[in-house]
DNA sequence: AATGTTCTATAGACATCCGATAGGACCCGC
DNA sequence: GCGGGTCCTATCGGATGTCTATAGAACATT
């Protein structure tokens, strides 16, 4: 039975990844480290979740690739937020307002 | 590309049903219909997500069932939460509230 | 009888998250 | 330079769970 612990939610990892990039630049395994800072350690991002979602995304036209260097000296790819991308912030947050607020109201009952 | 508009989240149905189940016994669609309800309308499942939720809680033994007649005369099957139910409403209610602080946390940034 | 409504049920498609695994590239100690 | 640790990207297979669509049994309505 083992049941796996904290498994993510379906929908949130695009919307973590797209707020974490945030307006800086940033590396994949960077993105993973500051989904779990801003998330308070409760979301680790592991790279079989990680880099599938990067390259959906990319796909999607919310965020740009391109190569370049660690800050410690490695072949890295950076990513960036797209317009669209900065879009579908807007678009997620407010899906995720309707769910946590009709979650809200259920659990209060 | 028609997307798919993945309306719930993975996980919190089960959290859901238990929570509209509550203490009384109630039958499949009146489940539905009840989560409708509580939800504000946010939510509606269908039976090809109902179902198969249901049964798997049962086999985790979460809910029991009996077959009894609905309110319109109809063969319905009525579920009741059980004591390992119960447990799991709190068990899952801690989680989703771990889940909903980080994003609020991670969406005020 | 024919039709609609209520209720349960399953099959197939699809998206996505996770564990495991892999490999290239840089750094350091020796 | 050689080996091991770390950083960084990447993919595969499996498992889970939701949706659309379909189906059928039973009762009610006409």
């Amino acid at each position: 039975m083992t049941q796996s612990q904290t498994n993510l939610l379906q929908g949130t990892l695009d919307l973590l990844i797209l707020k974490a990039v945030g307006d800086v630049e940033m590396h994949g395994l960077g993105i993973s480290r500051r989904i779990e800072h801003i998330t308070e350690g409760t979301f680790q991002v592991k790279p079989g979740s990680l880099f599938p979602a990067l390259h959906r995304m990319e796909e999607a036209g919310w965020l740009t690739s391109f190569w370049g260097e660690s800050e410690n000296n490695r072949r890295a790819k950076y990513y960036r937020r797209t317009k669209a991308g900065e879009r579908q912030v807007h678009v997620e947050t407010k899906q995720w307002n309707t769910i946590a607020g009709a979650m809200a109201s259920a659990l209060k009952a």
